[in-house]
DNA sequence: TCGGATGTGTGGGCCGCATTACATCCATTG
DNA sequence: CAATGGATGTAATGCGGCCCACACATCCGA
C-alpha cells in the first residue's frame, strides 16, 4: 500500500494540530469579491451582494498536502474551494484510498446535520494550494434566508454531485480497469483539459497511484494499463502528466 | 442474464404507453393530507398547510411490475413515493442492472433541469402497489417559495443520499462479494427488517437475481454465496423471504 | 557523495468471480 | 396433465486483477 498518505494521517491524527484552514486570511474586499464571483453557489447575486457577502466570511489559504478537514474534525463547517485544487476522497480501515472527487473553484465539502452529510467520513486534501472560504450553518442559515437562490444553488450542485456519483457505482460495478480508466481520463479532459500540439493535456500533476486510486485499482495494475495503452499511441504519461493522444480511440474503450 | 426487466424496458419503449401514473386519482383530501405526512419532504408543516397542498396535488397509483418513471420520459416531474416500493436502478447497455435504491415511504426521485438529475439514467420500477405523488417543476417551486423549509428539507435528503451512494462506491470499490452481501443485508434488515422468532426477517420480496443486482455481481455466484451463509447459520432463505439467524456474525463479516 | 524517499516498469502466482452449462423444483396455464 | 417458464443450486473453466517481489530511475537532504 501507498503509506504516504496513511502515514501523514496518522501522523495528524496523534494530536498534531491539522495544519489548514491556518494561512493568513486576506484582505481586500474586491479581491475576495470576485473570488466569490466564480462560485456557483452564488450564481445569481449582485456585485454589491457579494461584497456584502464577502465582508463576513473568513477566508483561508491551505498549502499542497494539506488536509483542508478530515472526519475527525468534529466542528461543523462548510468549505467553498475559491482557488486551486482539494481532493475528497475516502480512506479504508487497512489503508486504501478511493477519490471522490477533485474540487476546483465553486466547489463545495462540508459536513452539516442539517445540510451535507457528504464528508462524514471523507478526508479533503489540498493537491495545489488553495483558497478556502467557509462557514458555520448558522452563518449558512443566515445566507439562505436572506439570498434565496443560495438555497437553490445548493439543491442543484448536490444533485449533481448525486447524479455522478451514482453513475460511478454502475462504472465500479461493470467495467473493467481499462474501461474506467479510460472513462476517468475523459472525464479529468473535460474538466482540466487543455489543447498541445499533439494532444490533449491534462492539467494536473497525477502520480500512477492517484490516478489507480480515482478508478479503484493497485498501482501496478494501472501502470501495466497505461503501458498497453501508451503502445498503442493512445495516450502518453511523464513525470506526472498525462497526455491523451487518441481521443476518439479512448471514447471507444470507455464505451464498450 | 435475466431478460424480464429489459425486455419489459424494450417493449415499453417501443410506444406502448408506460402505464404508470394512470391509475384512478384518490379524492379524499383528508386521506391524501394523511399521506403527505409521512413525507420527509413536507416535515414541519402543519395539517392544514398539507391539505392545502394535497388538494393541488394529482396522487396516482401504479402497480407491482409497473415503470414509474425511466430516462426515456422526457417530461421534467417530481416524484414521492406515498405507499409502497420503488425499486430505482441503472441499466447497462448490454442489459445488466444495478440496483441503486429502494425508496419507501417519503423518498423522492425525479429528474428536472434545475434540480435532481439524478434520475437521468435510472428506471424507477414499483416493487410493491404504490401511491405516487407528482409535481412538474413550476408547481414545485410554487411550493418552495411559500413554504421554505421545502427546500431545506430537500437538500437534507439530496446530501442523505449522496453520503450514502458514495459509501456505496467505496464498498463496490473495495470489499468481496460476501462481504458486500453482508453489508447489504444489514441495511435492508435496518430499513426493512422485522423481529421473527428465530431472527429478523427483512420484509421484502426478494429473488436472488434482484440481490444480486443490488451488490453488483452475477446471479450465480450469489446463490454459493447465499448458501455458504446458510451452512454457517447465518441466514436463511426461502422463497424469496431472507432471515437474518446470525446478526453479529454478518456484521462481522462486513466490516473485515 | 551517498543513502533514503518516492515514483515507475514488469513478471509470476494465486484467487475471486463471470461465464457457461446443466439439473431441479416450483407455479402457472393451456 | 403435460408443458412452459421462472427461480434456484452447483460444478467446470478461464481470465482479470491483487499481491508480492523485484530492478531501476530521479530527486532530494545529510
Amino acid at each position: 500500500m501507498h503509506d504516504g498518505g496513511v502515514l501523514r494521517h496518522l501522523f495528524e491524527r496523534d494530536g498534531m494540530p491539522v495544519e489548514v484552514p491556518t494561512g493568513a486570511p486576506l484582505t481586500d474586499a474586491d479581491l475576495k469579491a470576485g473570488l466569490l464571483r466564480e462560485v456557483d453557489l452564488f450564481a445569481g447575486l449582485s456585485l454589491a451582494q457579494l461584497k456584502e457577502i464577502s465582508r463576513t466570511l473568513p477566508m483561508t489559504t491551505c498549502q499542497t498536502g494539506g488536509l483542508v478537514t478530515s472526519p475527525d474534525v468534529d466542528e461543523e463547517r462548510l468549505y467553498i474551494v475559491k482557488r486551486g485544487r482539494v481532493r475528497l476522497y475516502r480512506l479504508t480501515p487497512d489503508g486504501k484510498q478511493l477519490t471522490l472527487d477533485i474540487l476546483d473553484k465553486g466547489r463545495i465539502v462540508g459536513r452539516m446535520s442539517w445540510l451535507a452529510q457528504e464528508l462524514t467520513d471523507a478526508y479533503a486534501e489540498a493537491i495545489e494550494d488553495a483558497v478556502i472560504c467557509s462557514f458555520t450553518p448558522g452563518e449558512l442559515q443566515r445566507l439562505i434566508d436572506r439570498y434565496p437562490s443560495i438555497g437553490l444553488n445548493i439543491i442543484r450542485y448536490l444533485s449533481d454531485r448525486l447524479a455522478s456519483s451514482e453513475r460511478e457505482r454502475e462504472v465500479m460495478a461493470f467495467r473493467s480497469v481499462e474501461q474506467r480508466l479510460a472513462t476517468r481520463l475523459l472525464e479529468l479532459a473535460h474538466r482540466f483539459g487543455q489543447p498541445e500540439n499533439d494532444g490533449t493535456a491534462i492539467d494536473a500533476r497525477l502520480t500512477q497511484q492517484e490516478l489507480a486510486d480515482m478508478i479503484g485499482t493497485s498501482r501496478e495494475t494501472l501502470a501495466t494499463t497505461i503501458s498497453s495503452l501508451r503502445e498503442r499511441r493512445i495516450l502518453q504519461m511523464e513525470n506526472h502528466r498525462v497526455v491523451l493522444l487518441d481521443i476518439d480511440g479512448l471514447r471507444e474503450l470507455s464505451e464498450v
